[in-house]
DNA sequence: CAAGTTAGTTTACAAATGTCAATTTTTAAA
DNA sequence: TTTAAAAATTGACATTTGTAAACTAACTTG
């Protein structure tokens, strides 16, 4: 400890943190046992076993399999025809809020989505709470020449914040290479989003998506709380415009109706953002969704085709059986 | 949960321990956070929690990357030339006796076995109380397209279960396909042992553990207390003979001198087992090794360079390096 | 050499966890 | 319908764990 400090200290250090690790969750010593074989004391052992966790030389995994088998997961995937559903099972708030729900979707998004995607896959990401959700809980796994890719424009909003977060941060746990879209989601007119779309870096960007294996987005609804305009992705008014016009849901920044087809309203055409249809021809489409809130546009996403895997909270899949 | 009963409630049951792992080592709540949401007593949340770990639907792993990079691993591997070096560190025995010592050394060797092993592998594994401690260590990890061989004939001995138990184990754990060798270690005279080596199924097996691309073994000391003799392998007498002969150690059942070759001493004519040149052939050759009684066979059998991967327990590799 | 950093210590306490035994509820079977 | 087996509950208890604060030793660095 002494002699050979600064090259080789952090190595070691580490072979100490693994040894200390693999008394405790390997052979089951209580700390204390340790804290007397290392002659330290136990507050160093704390903080030992702290540091391993920490430093992700231990890792607790859950395995994702089992939350696919469920009854209702069978009984969603009989019902819409799914490829796969996960089921994420918070037990019944207690008042604790959405953001709880949302982190337990998220992880068993994560793990749903290292399910599914396989190797080789050119995989496009939307953004929104939910998604991001998904790819802050994912674990780091490395998939072979995987491809992701930004679905939507960026937006800056402080309730998501910087949008390509969602697609860098999947890209890089699971050690793929990353295409952001360089573009806002939403150009001030739709001269200038057409003016977007030809950019080359942009066109080219755009151009792949059209040919996804896997897309991985949520829907959101459109009641006049909808986070797509806290998110100031729309107004009140074109909100109001899109419900007259039959809007259910807004996928991937579009609207779609209760057949889960695209309403063609404003700002659709201010919009920067892979088209329903390119979506549709991925082989795999993986919905996620938190909240029954989220009832109707999830049922018009599923009527519309836009799903073959679906991950939803056990209340929102109870209610999808309705 | 009474409709649909048996067939879907164990996978309801597993979905259940799935989200509520998930809750409380992923969102990190504590038991009695949980048992409040389900609605359930803490003691149930205790029992699901234990299920889940036992049934591996909660894994905890380390990572064992970090037990090759001490400096401790680095000199020995520098010093005797070796590929890769894997430290357990036990940190002195306080009298806990040589099981705990075993099996934290077996966790460190199965980790490191994985770390190993290659898709496609012709794999050889010798059995004895060392390599049975990596066999029960090694969590469950699926190596593609690998052929598991057992190195030497089966003994029966209240001191190593079932001889074949290694290579099953190993084995079944990777998902490889298995070869045991039905003989047994030792024949009852030389010229039965040469009847045996020439049976068909016998003889094809010893002709495939010439094509091994990794063997696994230990080496045991020539002391009177070895348990080789405990296991009934060998006499008193043949021990002391072979001692005489220049024995070191005991490899595989063979008995090498301090150069790491093979005495040709009694019983090793009655012998069924792999030879020493047919493991030197495999690219990978991992010796595992335990307590410091064992330092003059080790400094042998890296010596006559039978290993190429090294796994021992720190105060042995420190003793190695004097 | 003085000041700051790092790792570890001690003590003390609160919270979380594991475990037991006795009991009730639920479920499956006869 | 009654009985047996399995699963969950309760409450009590001991142990283990996490955390905080104040302190020490050793080493680094300017």
């Amino acid at each position: 400890m002494n002699r050979p400090t600064s090259i080789a200290s952090d190595s070691d250090r580490a072979a100490r943190l693994s040894n200390v690790a693999l008394l405790y969750y390997g052979e089951g010593l209580t700390q204390s046992e340790i804290a007397k074989r290392l002659k330290v004391s136990r507050v160093t052992i704390v903080n030992l076993l702290r540091e391993a966790r920490e430093l992700g030389i231990v890792q607790i995994r859950v395995d994702g399999q089992q939350l696919k088998e469920s009854t209702l997961a069978r009984k969603l995937r009989e019902t819409y025809g799914l490829a796969d559903v996960y089921i994420s099972d918070t037990f019944e708030d207690g008042g604790t809020g959405r953001t709880s729900h949302l982190r337990q979707l998220g992880r068993v998004a994560a793990m749903a989505f290292l399910d599914i995607v396989e190797p080789g896959d050119r995989v496009g990401v939307a953004w929104g709470e939910t998604i991001l959700a998904l790819s802050e809980e994912l674990p780091r796994a490395h998939v072979e020449n995987v491809e992701v890719n930004q679905l939507i424009g960026s937006m800056i909003s402080d309730r998501v914040p910087a949008s390509e977060n969602c697609t860098i941060r999947i890209a890089s746990q699971i050690g793929a290479q990353c295409y952001t879209l360089h573009a806002p989601a939403l150009a001030s007119s739709s001269e200038l989003a057409v003016l977007f779309r030809a950019e080359p870096t942009i066109a080219a960007q755009l151009e792949r998506l059209k040919t996804l294996d896997l897309a991985v987005y949520s829907i959101g609804n459109v009641a006049d709380d909808t986070h797509m305009v806290a998110a100031g992705m729309a107004g009140l008014d074109e909100l109001e415009n899109a419900r007259a016009a039959g809007a259910a849901g807004i996928l991937c920044c579009r609207y779609v109706n209760p057949e889960g087809e695209e309403c063609h309203v404003p700002p659709t055409d201010r919009l920067i953002a892979a088209e329903l249809d390119s979506l549709r021809v991925a082989k795999k489409r993986f919905l996620v969704v938190c909240g029954t809130d989220r009832l109707t546009a999830t049922r018009a996403a599923l009527k519309g085709g836009l799903a073959t895997h679906l991950c939803v909270n056990a209340e929102l899949g109870r209610a999808l059986l309705e």
